[in-house]
DNA sequence: GATGAATGAGGGTTCATTCAT
DNA sequence: AATGAATGAACCCTCATTCAT
């Protein structure tokens, strides 16, 4: 049978694959260590059978990787789809923080999916190497902020005068700081709420016209 | 016989601990996933048997953890001399950027600890934990960021009139940005040297009066 | 439902069980290692689902091991045929060898059941259990020599002053003998050819009047 | 550490690997499927920790084949020995059929040796392998058996009238024959002894002068 | 009846840790 | 003190067998 690659339509998803993805995604929001995962672990919290698994994945990691990258594309497709009912740069950045802070377990696997590019895990360099051949791009985060930066340039929101790879980095990189912030135990949640306006107002001040 | 902490000053570290930190940090510039990392690939690298290495430490975990506290929190020592012999807040931020960028193994154990300290992986948690618990706060960068922009505050090279919190963040995000950027492979190391000024005049420009 | 016991007449087989004794033939004509066969690789080639293979059968040993009874049984029962045309000993032995020898399929699987009769794999141990239950004797080859040379002396064709067991083994071993040099690689195919000769011209010297 | 190869010397064998061959020699000559044996069975017969067994093999596979090997060759290399005592060919034949049926551990290996030689299962195909391989061909009994019959044809002992290659498998074949008999069960042990005279005066009327 | 998706017991292999030398 | 051979718990993966459809 065809093994599972990560990019399936939502509807191709067979049931239990879906189940293995929600526990491999249950497991990663609860806080555990990828690298600590065990089959049993997933196919438990999937209620199906250790076997099951093996019908659809050649390996464990294979399990892993395809749940991270379904996650993490379904979100920027979900993302994507938000920030396009704005018009203006600012609303859609702002939308953009409110969009990956929403749900718990997708910020985590976000920001789980992001160490993982920049990471060197044995994870992390399967990942790369994924996204360097997907065609669509679907997982590069990267790719949806520099369209979103592009249009707002081309619309005359966003200055010129600054190199696009700057812009898209530094709107990246404050992205990240947010999330971190964002993550960290509760008594800072309040702390990244606060800072949120002087993030936005910092990046609209150095980009926008 | 008491365990190493990794908080051991230079001096009291016995020569086969050297070795097996000088392992560690070696295997992780090379590139190997910490998760993957052997007694024995460590033990190997260092010259020394494997039981040795059990004198010191109660378990492999411990090991890697200490070397990685050794290796930051000297790099942050390091950086803070360097640093010290700056008196503007601008010549510092410079100073810092060139001094995480400098050598690959510094780099590539930064980035690692960096992650560890947002991540949940198990290394991750760990470290967390210990520097929560660690009084000289030696490992931690944001305690160093913090001084520095406090000082410049007081010396009234950096605005007062945004929380300090927002401050350090933004200096730490475009610092991991850069190094992340510098981390990628060659095409980009041109790329991130690009980056560098206007990373710089960014800081300045939202920071300094 | 009864299960198959691998001596069913041909006519009372069912047409699935045809199927999968066709196909762990062809398997073993391949050269396959028999504990290696997986009932998948068996029902796949017979073209029928895992399922009906065990609603004749109780277990995969069973499938295979009925489907070596019937292939041998059937291969015997063929000899005998092709034997009972000739009348004299000598001719009777010819045909034997030529027979033997005619298809690789049967051959090979002929090769592996009498293995298995000299043998301790599971496999083998099982064989010797059924064939000293089965009361036809139709699986055993040297039953059929035995009335071979029983006739043939009684026809004044073979010697009695030598013991039956020592003729019928002599003749058992020298079949092998053949059967084996046939099987190796190409090379050999002629050597086969060449020693046929000298085989038969042995036997018949020591046993034939 | 260098890997077994079956090929060592007996005073090479480290300890362990010792106990392993005898481990898995006691098991086959218990009559247990090749295929059935488990490493936990090896391991614990041979009263040595599991892992253990991997610091000398890589696979399961590769510790039955070279204790095989080694058993063989030891067998063969002592055969060896004991006939060069001899300067008659009868008197070698004799010998070589005394020491093949001496101990049931070794007649044991050597049948399952030589079922392995023409047989088509991953340990046969594996074996065959490395015997075409093996410079010494100190395995191969039948290089054993031809040298013998050579220089018994150089004394004169042995007619050149017919091929070299039919007198040597002759003699393999009625070796094995006789083998395959004393393995049976045991009312067969007698016919065994009653077969061997008339086996021997069948080879020497066909081949000696 | 026929199917093949699902199961989970079982076994090969790895590797952190120990301890006799 | 230092070693590394030995251990065995742990875990991935396979595949015979079942059973709902």
């Amino acid at each position: 049978m065809g093994k599972m690659t990560g990019y399936e339509k939502e509807h191709e998803l067979p049931q239990k694959v879906r189940q293995l993805y929600a526990a491999v995604l249950e497991l990663v929001a609860e806080g555990v260590d990828v690298n600590a995962i065990k089959v049993s672990d997933i196919t438990q919290k999937a209620g199906i059978g250790k076997g099951t698994a093996y019908d659809y994945f050649d390996t464990k990691e294979d399990i892993i990787i395809c749940a991270l990258i379904y996650a993490v594309s379904g979100m920027i497709n979900r993302i994507k789809v938000e920030i396009s009912q704005y018009e203006s740069f600012k609303m859609q950045v702002e939308q953009l923080f409110t969009a990956v802070e929403k749900e718990l377990v997708e910020r985590e696997c976000f920001m789980r999916f992001v160490h993982m590019m920049t990471d060197s895990s044995f994870y992390a360099t399967t990942l790369q190497q994924r996204a360097a051949l997907d065609v669509h791009k679907e997982c590069d985060a990267m790719v949806l902020l520099r369209q979103m930066v592009e249009e707002a340039q081309r619309r005359g929101e966003v200055t010129t005068s600054l190199p696009l790879d700057y812009i898209v980095f530094s709107l990246m990189s404050k992205l990240l700081l947010y999330l971190a912030v964002c993550n960290e135990r509760q008594e800072r949640e309040d702390k990244a709420h606060q800072l949120k306006p002087y993030i936005l107002k910092g990046l609209f001040a150095e980009f926008c016209r």
